[in-house]
DNA sequence: AATGCGTGGAC
DNA sequence: TGTCCAAGCAT
């Protein structure tokens, strides 16, 4: 141990005061607001999920009023956020508060982290930002301040390197004050001990800091994982009936579970004749072809073209929509999408914009 | 414990 | 164009 855990917590706690953001979740301590924030927050900016908090705040002022909206809702209040189970467990988190603890969030980590969507990090952060709990959390930005502060190179991506950081941060959360400790941790790394170009010169830590001294900012945090990318090329049919547009819900096990799209059809490269029977192609007449959308996910790059179609009589192709059911451009409007379907709409379809 | 899950922004 | 990152969680 480098650094003197008073002197640290106190200049950390300092500094986090006067540079801190205001934000809307900074203003309450009331759980139920922490909770809804650093749901939105996780894997996601500050930025990004600001104008999400204020449309679910405004929306839902309560956890009763969440627990009590229809989860497709939910789903479209969450579209263009992504990672989209967050909406679902947020959820289902709501009315297990609702009828577990009688719309109370429970002071107490355990019960916490039981909960739909809160892990160990989320824990941490309600339990310490609304019950004061000295709860250390550990999120990507504390694993580069630490890993820069104390030349920790062990790899990130290593869930069994989650001990040697917790060890460090167990020695210098305070008691007193442990929930600015963790916000100012979170703040330090994410507005001056940033991935890149961290503001090393008016640091704070400048002369305890082992990576400013070896000059290893650029090599802490060690992350070794690399992600590999699957490609996937969607058919998509815009099938048009007197009713309006067939879509349905997505299923578990692939993207945007419980988002709305269109009859989907994979294959190899564009084309409606391999991915249709012969007497399925006789069945449609194609009205209009879209231009090719690349739509990128963190483990998979998609290539998609909207094919615009109308049925000429009943026959084959209806065993394609199966249970879909057709919906007007208003009703079309009001149902979860993902992005890429969202923005294919919104380019052909709608003349409103939201969001 | 390794994988899958979105979207947007910085460089 | 590609790469990496962002207040993680569930399985």
């Amino acid at each position: 141990m480098r650094i003197d855990q008073k002197s640290f917590s106190k200049r950390l706690i300092n500094w986090y005061l006067h540079n801190k953001r205001e934000l809307p979740w900074r203003e309450t301590t009331d759980p139920y607001f922490i909770w809804l924030s650093e749901i939105i927050l996780q894997q996601t900016r500050v930025e990004q999920g600001l104008p999400y908090y204020l449309n679910f705040a405004d929306k839902y002022p309560t956890v009763f009023d969440l627990a009590n909206a229809p989860e497709v809702e939910v789903l479209r209040m969450w579209q263009g956020l992504g990672y989209y189970s967050r909406a679902r467990n947020l959820h289902a988190c709501a009315k297990q508060v609702v009828e577990e603890y009688n719309g109370k969030f429970p002071a107490d980590f355990n019960k916490l982290k039981s909960l739909k969507g809160i892990g160990e990090y989320t824990a941490s952060a309600i339990g310490s930002f609304a019950f004061g709990l000295p709860t250390p959390v550990l999120d990507g930005n504390v694993f580069r301040v630490i890993a820069r502060l104390f030349g920790i190179n062990d790899d990130i991506a290593n869930p069994k390197s989650k001990k040697s950081f917790y060890e460090v941060l167990d020695q210098l959360i305070p008691e007193s004050d442990p929930g600015n400790f963790n916000q100012g941790m979170m703040e330090f790394g994410a507005t001056h001990c940033t991935p890149k170009n961290p503001n090393c010169e008016s640091c704070i830590f400048s002369t305890e800091c082992i990576a400013n001294q070896t000059n290893q900012q650029n090599q802490l945090p060690v992350k070794l994982k690399k992600v590999k990318v699957r490609k996937r090329t969607f058919n998509y049919l815009v099938v048009l009936s007197e009713q309006g547009v067939y879509m349905k819900q997505r299923g578990p096990k692939d993207i945007w579970e419980g988002l709305f799209d269109f009859p989907l059809l994979e294959s190899e490269t564009f084309s409606l004749e391999s991915a249709l029977k012969k007497e399925q192609l006789t069945n449609l007449v194609l009205l209009d072809q879209s231009e090719p959308y690349k739509h990128i996910l963190t483990h998979q790059r998609i290539n998609a073209m909207f094919w615009v179609v109308q049925l000429s009589d009943f026959g084959p192709f209806e065993e394609i929509l199966g249970d879909m059911k057709a919906y007007n451009e208003n009703e079309m409007l009001n149902l979860p999408k993902p992005k890429l379907v969202d923005n294919y709409l919104k380019e052909h379809f709608f003349s409103l914009h939201l969001i």
